[in-house]
DNA sequence: ATGGCAGCTTTGAGCTGA
């Protein structure tokens, strides 16, 4: 079994790239963000169209997240709880069914944070910390789970082309990474650092200042597994030539491959 | 040292992203 994560940076500027990546990764799922448009909005019937199904949890403007599948996604959850006055949509949650079980997915894009000086920090911690409470109720369950997405998270040095060029910022401050650390410690394995140790990985590259042609890159967008996912990991790949499509996302699909139970 | 791009909306200058 085949799950994605995609910040597409708008699905209706990417609407093109998002049919033909389908087509070529051909996942079984499929997780979104940053879709920037209303549920009303989201290009529904070209997905649908191509034999897909589609679960959106979009708004206007900024945000949004999907999970686009092979089956229909179950017991969907739409936002992330823990404050009901928190409007914006970033979480999105159902399960998988699937000939042999079902694995239980998560779409997140989780705040950028900066500058870290405003209550936009404060915000993006609190959202980790709610993260975090909801992730250990959900590994309650013992059962296969993805927490797929956009994290806004450098995890570590080498996770960064230039790591000192982000000391100061929300998405690699101590706090940050010390909540992202928190959240693994409840017991989830990162997909891509227990397949490699190799630098240089990076899933986003800025459209400025020829960041991509100098490979100026960090990762930030992860897939964290259960035990009982991370027990079937066969691989994980950047799908980085993505990048170099025209008119591309500033962030590429990150697969992991599960193996059958 | 700085800004540089892209996408959105109040459709055009300002906000946001990372």
């Amino acid at each position: 079994m085949r799950i994605a994560t995609w910040n597409v940076n708008s699905v209706r500027q990417r609407l093109g790239h998002l049919l033909d990546f389908l087509k070529e990764a051909e996942p079984d799922a499929l997780c979104l963000q940053e879709l920037k448009c209303m549920d009303a909005d989201f290009p529904r019937r070209e997905i649908e169209e191509a034999g897909w199904q589609v679960e959106t949890h979009g708004q206007k403007t900024f945000n949004g997240v999907a999970i686009i599948s092979r089956s229909k996604l179950e017991d969907v959850r739409r936002g992330l709880p823990g404050d009901e006055s928190d409007e914006q949509a970033r979480y999105l949650e159902g399960v998988l069914p699937l000939g042999t079980g079902v694995v239980r997915l998560a779409s997140i894009y989780l705040p950028n944070g900066n500058p870290p000086n405003t209550e936009k920090y404060p915000y993006k911690l609190n959202w980790m910390r709610r993260l975090t409470a909801h992730a250990k109720e959900l590994l309650a369950h013992e059962e296969p789970l993805v927490l797929a997405g956009d994290y806004n998270v450098i995890p570590e040095p080498r996770d960064a082309r230039e790591p000192a060029a982000w000391v100061d910022d929300a998405l690699f401050l101590p706090p940050t990474r010390s909540a992202f650390r928190g959240l693994i410690n409840l017991g989830l394995t990162e997909a891509l650092r227990a397949t490699t140790d190799t630098p240089g990985l990076y899933t986003f590259w800025d459209y400025q200042a020829g960041a991509w042609q100098r490979n100026n890159g960090i990762r930030i967008d992860h897939l964290l597994l259960s035990p009982q996912a991370a027990d079937r990991l066969a691989g994980v790949s950047i799908a980085k030539h993505v990048r170099g499509w025209d008119k591309p996302s500033d962030h590429v699909p990150v697969l992991v491959e599960l193996r059958p139970q």
